[in-house]
DNA sequence: CTCGTTTTTTGGTAATACCAATTTTCAAAA
DNA sequence: TTTTGAAAATTGGTATTACCAAAAAACGAG
């Protein structure tokens, strides 16, 4: 009706002129929708279909549907809702530098004797599992997300899982990640060993200049990966990013 | 079948046993689900109901559902994912010090004049709406994703924004913000100009220290909102607390 | 054993019906 | 007139059935 792009599943299109809907006011928070019947109606679609528009919305947020009364709207739609959302390698990776640099400070002056061994297992694991991309990949992971746990912060812990969870959408992303891992096997160990004893000394400073400097790391390890590929018009472009993110480690 | 709780809705007691048997490795990441008219068997619900779980899970990025093929798990559900979790107003705030603090100060590097002058418009708007406090919320909440807009990096500007919209999801934790704001309305504008005249100096690292003393207040006035009324054993929690952030801060 | 066709399985959608909770309507009673 | 309360209409919740299209599996010809 107001939109003609079609994707394969009905569901996902009335959800998303709803959700575009939302986004331009039509309905403000705690109004109630049109029925399920008036809705399929306009877009001309089943109520089944309707319904499961409904729950897609249900699930995300936007609506709280009350029985025999109608779907309100809760809240609105933000940037991150959107679709066409999604990060670069670069910035994942700076987010992490910011974040996890200050999640390890936190650590450091938190974290108990059996997470320091649980961290030093998962130290390990990494290193032995350096053939196997794929669990090389998982105990990195494991590491990094153990030392978001011992902040005892469970804002911090989700945030930094979801950065982790983020590489995930965007295909050439997590390939640009895994391509650059797979050089510097040796360097992140002695990288994450620097962090482990940081957090073992309980010094918040040098914890957070370890996971920093680790970080930074990796983000060279980025840069370089896309040099190998890139063009001489997109070398320009790296050129420039290194420019901002040294500027940023610094 | 191996869960008696009952929702209000099928669709979710449904959804929820999915989850559950994912979590427990029942079905490893790229395996397939049993087909639909199967599962309203097992479930002993209609394939409508079955289908409407599936969107869920689908929506929340546990299954990818192929035509004529079936749904394939993507994902396993993590700790963020599961029911229960809310954090409480003192962990939103400190990983909103620590990680707004180095938003401020990347931004610092970043921030083009034509955001200066939206930043600075916005310090004015929470100056005006010291009546309303849900427009004094809007306009705060504002004024941060501005900064972290400014940043140039979206996996930054989303993570932040989460943690303002984790303040929702607990109504315990939304209660407690507003009341520990409206105290303190005029020593919040102060802080915001500081932060602003960091960021236009450019200067990161006065940037970074005004938006942790900011926090930093903020952090303050709900523990005094906390003490007002909690009874003495709660009184000794808080210590605790205080001394945990005040370290957390120095 | 390989390749192409047919059959079966599986998801996608529609249509209909009925129930339960809520809301609205409206008439009777105070 | 206002209030009250019951009846009617609205709305979501679920089940049933049916049919289509895409994919996968089974199968048969070569």
């Amino acid at each position: 009706m107001t939109n003609g792009k079609t994707s394969e599943r009905l569901y996902q299109d009335v959800a998303r002129s709803l959700v575009e809907e939302l986004a331009a006011g039509r309905f403000p928070v705690g109004t109630r929708l049109p029925a399920e019947r008036e809705l399929a109606l306009r877009f001309d679609v089943s109520r089944p279909t309707v319904r499961e528009a409904m729950i897609a919305l249900e699930v995300q947020g936007f609506v709280e549907v009350r029985l025999g009364s109608g779907a309100y709207v809760l809240r609105l739609p933000n940037e991150g809702d959107r679709p066409g959302f999604d990060v670069s390698a670069f910035e994942l990776t700076e987010a992490r530098l910011l974040f996890e640099g200050e999640a390890a400070a936190l650590a450091a002056t938190q974290i108990t004797d059996e997470e320091l061994t649980e961290v030093a297992r998962l130290v390990d694991d990494i290193a032995q599992e350096n053939n196997d991309p794929a669990g090389t990949e998982r105990a990195d992971r494991e590491f990094h997300l153990a030392i978001a746990r011992a902040t005892r912060n469970s804002a911090i812990y989700n945030a930094i899982e979801q950065l982790w969870d983020l590489r995930q959408t965007s295909p050439e992303a997590a390939l640009l990640h895994s391509k650059a891992r797979t050089a510097n096997v040796k360097p992140v160990v002695e990288e994450h060993c620097a962090v482990l004893d940081a957090l073992r000394s309980r010094d918040a400073n040098a914890a957070r200049a370890a996971m920093r400097a680790h970080l930074a790391a990796v983000l060279d390890g980025l840069l370089f990966a896309t040099e190998e590929q890139a063009l001489a018009q997109a070398r320009r472009a790296t050129q420039a990013k290194r420019e901002r993110y040294t500027r940023a480690t610094a």
